[in-house]
RNA sequence: GGUUCCUUAGCCAAGUGGUAAGGCAAUUGACUGCAACUCAAUCACCAUCGGUUCGAUUCCGAUAGGAACCUCCA
């Protein structure tokens, strides 16, 4: 099955041709941990864990990394505020992160580099750009990248390096050749430094990501590279525009970019206080909401989050929990089982996400399959084998989208209680089967 | 100023050159001891104005309104 992505390098939908057949190799831009991430954060999150379980159920290998900035001007500023180091800073939030993936279901990367890890390699890199002529040293200590050096820069994001506007609204570095030249090396006296030929610093925030890139995947092009869109410009497109200086390669073929989530209509930004920390959301509400918030929205399009679309979203996430925990206690008090059962999604449901993640249409196709089951369980002898096929097809489905929808695994006690209820109300004994009906409830079984 | 993008029913939201998926809400009906759940039915002239076309919501242009990036940012 062809895999549609729409390519910001090109701004177009394109089939995907891995670099090597039968595997992908995918880098997504992780969090700089300098402080608890906002729902906007966990897009990239949740839009490439599904690309990513589509590309496993397609059979591909996935090597999938994501980083964490753990050297960032944010991150010293903060060590000096609360008089620790920078490695106390970044351990904290990099373990409340994994907390929030762990909460969003979303499977781990394969590999999370920091770049700690790899400063050796970025001063060996940056210093290379040096000797090339592709990056010089200003008065002040930094290394600035020459983008006049490289063809093509501008490519990704149409910036016009000739274009003399850009100045307008910014003030503009002198020691700079060019207002698009970006640091590589920052010259720091405060905070977490490093010793380099080209003297004390710390690597620039577009330097590290390639560099991590190079060290883990140790290619110098990948298949896909990701992140929000506001990553376009400037930070990927300067990678790029490294990654063409130091080994004459775009990077990657395949340049995915997720849209913004809003809060009330309104950006999410800090200055303003229009935020909403992942753990506070998650800890509100759940997991399963902000996925399926997300999940119902095309990845590139902006999603607002307002109480009205938190409340409409719970209403319909709540109708799958329910169909499923109905499914799943029918096939149960028939005396069947419910685990291990293999099952593959639909055709249509794969295509319909191999068709640029059309996780929408996919919430289609699940919502079809509940309900033709609920018309199943309806019928005065609901067909097992077909609910037990429909039941273990529809969890295929969420599981790729990642939706943790729970359903009961009932005891013999409530075994012995659904009987007891049906007893009572053929006994005409409201009373008791209401009584029994009230605890099934609360254990997910009746509705 | 430059560069991208958006505008589909009360709400959320897919999608297509041949007269619009799905969900929520609402109304009606069925089922039920009652309720819940569920099922069925009903509910849109696709921002405006031009152009191309046999035919446009879908392509092109303009207008109006909105957003993002160009500065750290998912």
């Amino acid at each position: 099955m062809d895999i549609k992505l729409f390519n910001g390098l090109h701004d177009r939908l394109e089939t995907f041709k891995p670099i090597q057949p039968g595997k992908v190799t995918m880098y997504v831009c992780g969090p700089t941990v300098y402080d608890y991430v906002h729902i906007g954060n966990l897009r990239p999150l949740v839009v490439f864990d599904v690309l990513k379980k589509l590309f496993i159920a397609l059979g591909y290998q996935v090597h999938h990394v994501s980083n964490y900035t753990d050297i960032d001007d944010r991150i010293i500023e903060k060590a000096q505020k609360e008089k620790v180091d920078e490695v106390t800073i970044a351990k904290r939030y990099i373990q409340a992160y994994q907390e929030d993936v762990a909460k969003m279901n979303a499977l781990l990367p394969d590999q999370t580099p920091t770049v700690t890890e790899h400063l050796q390699a970025m001063i060996t890199f940056i210093g290379k750009l040096i000797k090339d002529g592709f990056a010089y040293k200003t008065p002040s200590g930094d290394v600035f990248f020459r983008v006049n050096k490289v063809k093509n820069y501008g490519q990704l994001s149409h910036v016009d390096i000739h274009e003399n506007k850009i100045g307008a609204r910014v003030e503009v570095n002198p020691d700079k050749e060019n207002p698009f030249d970006f640091v590589l090396w920052k010259h720091t006296t405060q905070g977490i430094k490093f010793s380099a030929p080209f003297g004390e610093g710390r690597p620039g925030w577009h330097t590290e990501c390639v560099v991590m890139i190079k060290e883990t995947f140790k290619q110098t092009l990948i298949d896909i590279h990701g992140g929000g869109f506001d990553l376009k410009f400037p930070h990927h497109e300067n990678e790029m525009a490294q990654a063409q200086a130091a080994y004459q390669s775009r990077l990657a073929n395949y340049w995915l970019h997720n849209g913004f989530i809003n809060l009330n209509a309104e950006k999410m930004s800090k200055s303003t206080g229009n935020i909403f920390l992942a753990k506070d959301f998650l800890s509100t509400y759940s997991g399963p909401l902000l996925r399926y918030v997300l999940l119902a929205t095309h990845y590139r399009m902006p999603v607002n989050i307002s109480p009205l679309i938190i409340d409409n979203a719970q209403q319909e996430l709540k109708k799958i929990q329910i169909g499923v925990a109905q499914i799943a206690s029918y096939i149960q008090l028939q005396g069947a089982s419910i685990n291990n059962q293999k099952a593959t999604p639909p055709e249509s449901f794969l295509a319909t996400l191999a068709d640029d993640i059309n996780t929408s249409n996919a919430l289609t196709i699940i919502h079809q399959y509940l309900k033709e089951a609920n018309g199943l369980l309806r019928q005065s002898h609901p067909p097992l084998d077909m609910l037990l096929n429909r039941f273990f097809t529809i969890q295929a489905m969420l599981s790729i989208l990642g939706l943790a929808i729970e359903f009961p695994i009932l005891t013999t006690e409530d075994h012995q209680l659904y009987k007891d209820y049906l007893q009572a109300k053929s006994n005409q004994n409201f009373g008791r089967s209401d009584e029994i009906r009230k605890i099934l409830h609360q254990r997910n079984i009746l509705f």
